[in-house]
DNA sequence: TATATTTACATCGCAAACGATTAAATCTTA
DNA sequence: TAAGATTTAATCGTTTGCGATGTAAATATA
């Protein structure tokens, strides 16, 4: 059964390579973040953040395709850290406003830096070229935009 | 200081959609898994397994690129549900070898329908060519590669 | 206006992930 | 062979991720 089993062999799963290349490229950022101590989820609410100023918890969630759930608990600890501060609208009791601090928004330009030195690690080998990295972005975003509607559509 | 900006803009980094596409194509197997009652790291764990037979813990963290922190407790998990069997090595007491049971084996009967499930979801827009796929994959071995080498050199 | 539905967050519980550290077995080498 | 280094797993504590569910506010509908 050789044949039928290769379809179950970890090198062709598309899925996995995703997995492992996305822990790893997460663990590249951990020691550059931590100078900022923030962890790298942290890190993806604030570029949001800077990006497009003040945003609702469900505009976050949005943006970064994730949940309630994961998010709530991640915005009470940039909270503590006093990077963002939460508050209901007054508009629409419902609604949680986040905003950065000044603290969050001088963080920034430390924060400026960062893809520079990301892009050079995994740039080094010089194995990837530009183009490659273009065209992988895009099938990534192509990716994300199937299974997005996909899971919205329930 | 747009133009500075833009670098920390979120569509323009590689790590976030990694990060997102990765998210959701791992949520795409929770319903699939949750028939065989384990979860997308089990099962890749199980795809070691099947594959490559008998394994040592450090075997399957090397093929996931996981540490044994991860690992262990997952493992544990797996021998509760009789899919596995941990034992220490005779010759060398600090290994551990991990077998599948019985269950184990069979498991990998229902498996072998994933793959295609799993592509077809990915697919089914009929954006993304199988060429395109290809050479997706190649530069995630690529990044991969690069990265795991980096970690590894500390 | 009363009731039902939807929306926006939050809570809970469990399973990863991972940095830091530990413990025990084995290997090196002086 | 004894001391030190290395290897292999495990433990600990924290954060993340997510399914399932809850809650309160706002909106739609009867």
């Amino acid at each position: 059964m050789q044949i039928n089993d290769s379809i179950l062999h970890l090198e062709n799963q598309l899925c996995f390579p995703l997995y492992a290349a996305s822990r790893l490229t997460t663990q590249l950022y951990g020691p550059i973040l931590k100078e900022l101590n923030i962890t790298y989820p942290q890190y993806l609410v604030l570029l949001v953040l800077w990006q497009k100023g003040n945003q609702t918890v469900n505009e976050i969630c949005q943006s970064l395709y994730l949940e309630s759930n994961t998010i709530t608990p991640l915005l009470k600890r940039l909270v503590e850290k006093e990077i963002i501060t939460r508050s209901r609208s007054q508009k629409d009791e419902r609604i949680v406003n986040i905003s950065l601090t000044e603290n969050g928004i001088s963080l920034k330009n430390k924060a400026l830096e960062i893809p520079e030195q990301i892009y050079c690690s995994i740039n080094q080998v010089g194995d990837i070229t530009e183009n490659e990295i273009v065209q992988f972005q895009k099938t990534l975003f192509k990716i994300i935009n199937v299974l997005n509607n996909k899971t919205e559509i329930k």
